[in-house]
DNA sequence: CTGAAAGCGCTTACAG
DNA sequence: CTGAAAGCGCTTACAG
């Protein structure tokens, strides 16, 4: 099989130590023993194992990623974030890619404790009972990225959403909307569904603007459901000027549903996005969104896990992490003159 | 630390052999024993280390894969599928995004020999002598998805490009165009590079139409790119009709220039892609596409990477693994009546 | 500075 | 059916 670290020591003549020595860059290895095993190591291709490695060591430099859909493009960017942080710090990444399927994470996270992962990040809210007892008594440092489940305690990187989704809809607001529609997220999750829920609906109410429910559906964030959402709400006798989307692949669901009834945005409905992902310039109109630093939370996130890994237990974040958001206006808004 | 074996085996007042043996599934193991020891692992929650189990087994149960950019639909796709099918085979995913740095995938070709995975799956072409050096004497099995390097001889699994892009052509040729431009890939491909162009050349040549270089444009094959090819196609004195770009993602590109040079699509130019990823259902109007089987690639991909895993080199897939491809009318397109 | 020996947490012949 | 012992490929005290 594969040339191992007693061929090389023999090649060389010299013992395992020593090979194992210059292989950790010890030094009180003579130059001359040095040079040998180095020549060795070269002709004979050697690697180390890094399994036998972990085995002696107890470390993997493993971090375990679960991600409920890749294909998502807010996912995907802090994924190739969290990859590049992580590999900049000798970490490798066992990637998980759920896709809604609960028993897949279960399975996962038990994987991720056979090969004996040093942290876990999570980027999804539907934490079950089972799931929550698991983790909890996993004895390895978890984080939350861009989430933020209820009921558990672990660390969250995420913005303020609450007042994220404020500005959002002052944003409309500003603009002279009066009949602002909402597509939310998951009340499951605190961040993304509960507040910017709660942050559309009091900056309507301190605009001493009407919540009206018929323009008030809730997605999964993806496309599809803000296609499907708001064509609920175009079924609907009046219909606002404004809709307010949680998600940028929901706002461009909303747009497409619009454009296929054959109405304008920003014409006829204005829409506003949310996360800043890489969709809002791709489509046309450009879209308006509330920025979350996608690529920042990622190396945040791996950044905390690694304080979390190597402090084991002792590090205090202080609490959950909370990036800057930021509005980006583009083209799917317009001023309404005369509301 | 952790529990391990020993402990399960204590507590259960047996040897860790018997231990063993249930976790494995061994008969000849008495039914009471059976049951103290599951009893004792359900009460330690002892979970067996695969690091431990890899260095006896040599078997890692790991799969390297290196994907060019994973924030591109198309590969999240892919990789969604790998991930999918490797899972349900009980292999995990050890993800590399290289993003073009040639360095960063030497680097992680290292990690995956030191990590001793069982195989390697490569979705990019950037092959360069020292990379094909290394993946030859690696003595890992090698699956290349949906590219074909030159000078390499490892399998790839694609679609017959040629014949695509020929019916890619052909499609806008029946349509009535005669002014037909092109943005092209990477011609270090074989496939989606040169095989893509040649076949969009002899499609126009066999029907007796002129091949006009000002309306042809390489990129590679990201939105920026179709964006910028684009634009330098309509900066010609005259214009073609039609655009047919090797990638969804160039043809958004292009499409996305014509908007934002005020003509429109497929009113003044009609736009094909290829891929057949996400993204065609995504923009207004949907993009007409040659679709490759994406998500079918990937398990292919990995299945036919898993024979080569358990043949041990000894398996014969018949060389590159050819994909069905599939033309897809969307409305980027339209029929011109006066040439 | 260098090497023999023990040990990381498992599995697998080998005996019984 | 069950267990003691060797071994997977490394690192790390411990001696010298």
């Amino acid at each position: 099989m594969a040339v191992k670290i007693k061929d090389v020591a023999k090649k060389a003549g010299v013992s395992v130590t020593t090979v194992s020595r210059v292989l950790n860059g010890e030094k009180y290895v003579k130059d001359d023993l040095k040079l040998r095993v180095n020549r060795a190591i070269e002709e004979l291709g050697y690697v180390p194992s890094q399994i036998a490695r972990s085995l002696v060591s107890r470390k993997t430099n493993l971090i375990g990623v679960i991600v409920p859909d890749i294909t998502s493009n807010f996912y995907s960017t802090i994924l190739s974030s969290i990859e590049e942080t992580a590999s900049s710090n000798g970490y490798n990444l066992l990637v998980c890619n759920i896709s809604e399927d609960i028993d897949k994470e279960f399975k996962y996270l038990t994987i991720f404790k056979e090969m004996r992962v040093e942290g876990i990040v999570i980027m999804h809210e539907k934490i079950n009972e089972e799931i929550r007892t698991f983790i909890n008594k996993l004895n390895v440092p978890v984080i939350f990225s861009s989430v933020k489940p209820m009921d558990q305690e672990f660390i969250s990187v995420i913005i303020d959403d609450y007042q994220a989704a404020y500005e959002a809809t002052e944003h409309l607001i500003g603009l002279g909307h009066e009949r602002i529609g909402f597509i939310g997220g998951d009340m499951r999750d605190i961040t993304s569904g509960q507040n910017r829920y709660s942050g559309y609906r009091n900056a309507l109410t301190d605009h001493k603007l009407k919540i009206v429910y018929e323009w008030i559906r809730f997605g999964d964030y993806k496309v599809q459901s803000g296609y499907d959402m708001m064509r609920e709400i175009l079924r609907g006798k009046q219909l606002p000027t404004a809709v307010f989307a949680v998600s940028d692949d929901m706002a461009v669901g909303a747009m497409n549903c619009i454009y296929d009834h054959k109405l304008q945005v920003p014409g006829d409905i204005s829409v506003v996005g949310f996360d800043g992902s890489q969709l809002t310039e791709l489509v046309r109109p450009r879209l308006s969104s509330m920025e979350q630093p996608i690529y920042e939370m990622g190396s945040v996130t791996v950044g905390t896990l690694l304080k979390l890994i190597s402090a084991e237990g002792e590090y205090d974040s202080g609490g959950d992490i909370i990036m800057k958001h930021r509005f980006i206006a583009r083209d799917s808004c317009r001023r309404i003159v005369n509301p």
